[in-house]
DNA sequence: CCTTGTTTGCTATAACATAGCGTTGTTTTG
DNA sequence: CAAAACAACGCTATGTTATAGCAAACAAGG
């Protein structure tokens, strides 16, 4: 199970999880990566929690406002840079816009779906491009965007 | 010739073409979409070839000063987008930089290998994800950007 | 020629992101 | 514990990327 036709996890078994658990784990990278998990930084990741999916940088800052008195651009995009380093966010570089991620990808990149009808994010370990790799190139990282009509857009459309 | 193990073609066996070859190539295809390949395009298209990788707005608008005055960014952006929509330069996304295409993608993605040493850029078709796409999910454009270190800069590093 | 639509130039502004510095707070070390 | 070292934070300022909107110039078709 969790094996896909290429053998490996793809994650389409991922079951999300919950926001209380997103944010226990994030706690638990930020302590085995002995980095700290701060006020600030929870703060934060509780709003990137609660957006459920892409949020832009800007939007994050104005959510952010209200209890933190007038927080700058450095506050929000130091924040993310932390978080993208350990891995719990990716930036979806196609939309300016970043997003929590619940997977273990271990030296994977993230793949993501993208419904431009609805808004909403499907996240999986990438497709493993081994093969299709020119000789000799060493990827260091992936970007890999599918932008398109989820299922049920694509239902209601018709 | 020209297949891999896949069964379609990735372009390993592309040839670039020349500077002249891809201007006309440009012309040609702006004429098969009824659209006006005018000085100011061409101007452009050529600073594009001329980049041979890939290359930002604002550089291009500092190439196109010049001989063009004092062009504005709309200028540049709005020949972008002309270039874009007709599949003649695609967007880097994790780069914000432009950059030509000599494919002949009908309807397949782009896939990119970008050196982060010395800044070269392979193309290809898109490796097929068919496969790996979440059950319903159409489709309409990916973006694909693997970034790492080319046969060359790995050979130079070691 | 006249109409219609496209392209261009321009001003202005929006949207996205980082540099650099001083202060505060935490951790480490002697 | 005290001093030193480091990490996080707030802030000002600026850099970078991209678009909106309008008017003039231009091209195409009747
Ligand atoms: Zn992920
Ligand atoms: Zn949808
Ligand atoms: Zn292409
Ligand atoms: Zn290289």
């Amino acid at each position: 199970m969790g094996q896909d036709h290429h053998g490996h996890d793809h994650g389409h078994d991922h079951t999300p999880a919950s926001k209380e658990e997103r944010m226990e784990n994030a706690r638990r990278v930020c302590q085995q990566h002995g980095e700290r998990f701060t006020p600030l930084r929870e703060h934060i990741f509780g709003l990137l929690i609660e957006a459920d999916g892409p949020i832009k940088a800007y939007d994050l800052l104005d959510l952010l406002r209200p209890e933190h008195g007038s927080p700058k651009p450095p506050t929000v995009y130091r924040a993310l840079e932390f978080f993208t380093r350990l891995g719990l966010v990716h930036r979806v570089e196609a939309l300016n816009a970043y997003i929590t991620c619940d997977h273990m990808h271990d030296g994977h990149s993230a793949e993501f779906f993208i419904c431009e009808t609805c808004d909403r994010v499907q996240e999986r370990h990438a497709h493993d491009h081994s093969e299709c790799i020119p000789k000799g190139f060493v990827i260091k990282r992936s970007v890999i965007e599918h932008y398109g009509s989820c299922v049920d857009c694509t239902a209601a459309a018709a």
